[in-house]
RNA sequence: GGGCCCGUGGUCUAGGGGUUAUGACGUCGCUCUUACAAAGCGAAGAUCACCGGUUCAAUUCCGGUCGGGCCCA
């Protein structure tokens, strides 16, 4: 026995930056290297590559952190993990951010000019992030960085473009889109979200040609110059001598006929307004399938830039807003407004602008999803949901899902459509696999091949043919960036870039997302995986939830709940505790405070408290108040352990076993077949509360009061139970709390926990000895003691008489006489 | 309007047809006992949201109501 090897008296948020910093230094071997020709089974983890935008949501460092937790599990059980790092560093978020900063929009810009901005700007936001992954102990094999607007990633996401265009599930068609005039953009359904706003719904007395006065409610009357027909439903009795009649338009327009037929159609609600219904290209999704139904052509209304088309007539050439309050007052002062009525509406906005969208004809590029959507939900049927549950996210989505993903977007800081057209605009060009190309500023790569832009089939090498197609004009479109995100599992897989490595990696181990973005990122990767291999995309998918505010409401800016993760990571690091000011649900500011967090008691506090799938709410206080205790005890028994000395042999079970080390042996092992079980089963709350239980239960209360005297006493065989216990313990808790028993354990062991490759196996004793419900004797027997002193007011290490050890724990007798003082 | 999830001591939570209903935090009381007062021990505290149904038996299963949340229209 002598002084602690441990010399620090407990666990601190300081402490852990300086093994975190000394983990993650330029000195520390690289520990967390992926090595692809690894005999061990691969795993592959699609980690969800982060958006850098200057803050990291606490959240997502969750999230993350959990993330961390199932990689370096599974390197616990012998995998070979490939537990990537990659950015995701394409789109819109970021022209946004250079916009904002520099107060010019993209389109005044030369754009190579405003690319070289985005990729400075987004490389700053990247370099913090990179240090806050350390900071939390991501064990992501941070020398493989990829990010997605780099030319290896971007080149297989053209390459996959390519390969599904010649196989004909990529094609370009003139269809209603839903654009965003203000970003002047297509986006798909899934960027779509409705914000409650304040509309007029008006209603316009419109006449027939035989002179009826119909009323038609309206909150588009800009649209009126793009009606195609005006539909009533067929069980309304009201206007069933209406039907075949015309109606004459209430307001100018330029090139079209002035009236408009009435028809029935189902999708009518007679209650709603008058029951009459105007259907226009394109109010929305419902006008859109109308259109389709009843084969009419649609007009162009709105263009790009937002404003009205000459078919608006006088109205020509004004944004859609001031048409609206134009059409409108003209109307009225034509007596032609029956009543105006402001309403609170769901307008459907754009996801990144808030920008209300349009939906209008563009000729742009799709993939074709329908017709594959059974075989996807077929292929999923093969891939693990954890939790079970929370595949009906997916389920639903697809549920939903009607038309083709539009995937052009008219952008500049994405992968660019890899694609260039002849003189005819008969064929077109595209580039070989694994080339990465900018059609927009260059002319096609070696290797290029011409194809028939119907039909598809290659007429030849563009290096032969290169005379005969006359000037080629590049694409200028890009792709949405989910086209990007959708390659990151077959990315780290190795497709196309190291094929052995794919062969046995895919499909890809593990998909670790949130559910808020499975009918994008989750879908779409499924999608891909299906069009491009026909395979399932993944083994395991793990569906987590979102983190909420204290009070269980989802944090967002506009509600004044958000928690920075810097602030609690960072929370009792040099004596500076945080504190916080969130905004409760009744408008009241509450200010939370903790002395102390750190991430290792917020990756345990996130492991421990909310099991895979549900929401679970973020307080400081709760984490800093019901967990970091945890740390101190577990830090405190291995401070104890560590002032005896470690046996020479910790593999070796001494062959004179007390009965009290047997039994906490058998405790022990019982615990280590759970966490063993539950890392297997991707289980991380199941293995943290059962290692907190025992390591913070009986196995500090009751063993080690037990055997403190033969410790004392220098009994080999208690230093060697407790500090094989510790060890083994550490190492099932490191994917939990990595620094912590990095520390620990490289102090006492001269070996780190991180390490360990082997998930520790059971203990072999023969448990014959232990009856059940010992542990449970135990604990009544102490607790039954130390009240009986308590109450005689005697203190715990004064001898009590007339106490009798039960029947059940005669075994017991001598150690547990000894341990109180038993006379 | 549709889908999914959730209502268990003051707070958070485990469980699941028969239990004395789990644990943690908080509260209260006692104790500086040679790892730990950032600790230990003990105590109090719950008609398991409400209403029906199935059952010998419901907190658990089913249906509904109310409330909360997320996603979608």
């Amino acid at each position: 026995m002598g002084s602690p090897r441990l010399p620090e008296k407990r666990w601190t948020v300081d402490l852990e930056k300086r093994v975190q910093e000394a983990h993650f230094g330029p000195e520390a071997p690289p520990r967390y290297a992926f090595n692809p020709s690894s005999e061990r089974e691969i795993f592959v983890i699609d980690t969800p590559p982060p958006y850098p935008s200057g803050t990291w949501h606490i959240g997502a460092v969750a999230q993350y952190s959990m993330i961390d937790v199932i990689a370096r599990s599974q390197r616990l059980l012998g995998k070979e993990v490939y537990f990537p790092w990659g950015v995701d560093r394409n789109g819109i978020n970021i022209e946004f951010t250079v916009e904002k900063n520099t107060g010019r929009k993209m389109k005044t810009y030369d754009r190579a000019e405003f690319i070289q901005l985005c990729e400075q700007t987004i490389e700053e936001f990247t370099a913090a992030m990179r240090s806050t992954a350390r900071r939390v102990g991501l064990s992501c094999d941070f020398d493989r960085e990829y990010l997605t607007d780099a030319p290896d990633y971007r080149a297989v996401t053209q390459s996959i473009f390519v390969d599904l265009f010649k196989k004909g599930e990529i094609v370009e068609d003139l269809r209603p889109n839903i654009y965003d005039p203000v970003e002047g953009t297509t986006i798909a359904d899934a960027e779509v979200e409705r914000l409650s706003r304040k509309t007029r719904l008006v209603d316009v007395r419109w006449t027939s040609t035989d002179g009826r006065e119909i009323i038609i409610s309206t909150t588009r009357p800009e649209l009126i110059c793009a009606c195609g027909i005006v539909v009533v439903h067929p069980d309304d009795s009201r206007y069933s001598d209406l039907v075949g009649c015309e109606l004459s338009l209430p307001v100018d327009t330029e090139g079209r006929s002035k009236t408009v037929l009435v028809q029935t159609h189902s999708s009518v609600k007679s209650e709603f307004g008058s029951g009459v219904l105007m259907v226009c290209s394109f109010g929305d999704q419902n006008d859109v399938a109308i259109f389709r139904e009843l084969g009419l052509n649609p007009f162009v209304a709105i263009d790009l830039e937002g404003k009205m088309t000459n078919l608006a007539g006088p109205y020509s050439g004004m944004k859609v807003n001031e048409a609206r309050d134009a059409i409108i007052s003209d109307l009225e002062s034509a007596g032609r407004i029956e009543s105006i009525v402001v309403k609170e509406q769901d307008v459907p906005v754009s996801e990144r602008g808030k920008n209300p969208v349009e939906i209008i004809l563009l000729k742009e590029w799709y993939v074709r999803q329908t017709h594959v959507l059974d075989r996807v939900k077929e292929l999923a049927e093969e891939i693990v949901f954890h939790p079970p549950r929370n595949k009906q996210f997916l389920l639903d989505w697809m549920q939903n899902i009607t038309i083709d993903w539009p995937i052009s977007r008219r952008r500049w800081y994405h992968t660019e459509i890899p694609v260039w057209y002849d003189e005819s605009g008969q064929r077109v060009i595209v580039p070989p696999t694994g080339s990465y190309v900018q059609p927009w500023r260059e002319e096609p790569p070696v290797g290029s091949i011409v194809l028939d832009r119907d039909s598809r089939e290659s007429i030849g090498n563009y290096e032969e043919l290169k005379d005969e197609l006359g000037p080629l004009t590049g694409e200028e479109k890009v792709f949405d960036t989910w086209m990007d995100s959708s390659n990151s599992n077959l990315f780290v897989s190795g497709y196309i870039n190291n094929p052995e490595l794919f062969e046995k990696a895919f499909p890809t181990g593990l998909r670790p997302q949130g559910k808020e973005i499975v009918r994008t990122w989750l879908y779409y990767t499924l999608l891909k995986s299906t069009l491009v291999l026909d395979r399932p995309g993944f083994q395991h998918v793990w569906i987590d939830g979102l983190g909420m505010d204290p009070w269980g409401r989802k944090m967002s800016k506009s509600l004044g709940n958000g928690i920075d993760a810097d602030s609690v990571i960072e929370c009792g690091a040099g004596g500076r505790t945080g504190s916080w000011k969130v905004k409760g649900p009744d408008g009241k500011q509450i200010a939370l405070q903790a002395k102390k967090i750190g991430s290792e008691c917020f990756r345990l506090w996130k492991a421990c408290e909310a099991q895979v799938g549900d929401d679970f709410q973020i307080n400081p206080e709760e984490i800093e108040a019901k967990y970091f205790g945890v740390l101190t005890k577990m830090f405190n028994v291995a401070r104890f352990a560590s002032q005896f000395e470690v046996p020479e042999d910790l593999d070796t079970i001494p062959e004179n076993l007390r009965i009290e080390d047997l039994w906490i042996i058998n405790e022990f092992n019982g615990m280590a077949m759970n966490v063993h079980e539950a890392w297997k089963n991707i289980d991380i709350y199941t293995a943290g509360q059962s290692i907190k239980n025992f390591s913070t239960g009986v196995f500090p209360s009751h063993w080690l009061e037990m055997v403190k005297g033969r410790l004392y006493d220098g009994d080999t065989v208690a230093a060697w139970t407790i500090h094989r216990i510790v060890r083994d313990t550490l190492a099932m808790f490191s994917p939990i709390c990595p620094l912590f028993c990095h520390h620990i354990s490289t102090t006492l062991y001269d070996a780190s926990s991180v390490d360990v490759r082997n998930h520790p196996e059971p203990i072999s004793i023969s448990s014959d000895g232990i009856l059940k419900g010992t542990t449970d004797m135990i604990v009544e027997f102490n607790s039954m003691v130390w009240k009986e002193k308590k109450d005689a007011g005697t203190s715990l290490a004064q001898p009590i008489s007339g106490i009798e050890v039960p029947e059940g724990l005669i075994d017991f007798t001598d150690v547990l006489s000894a341990m109180h003082k038993l006379e």
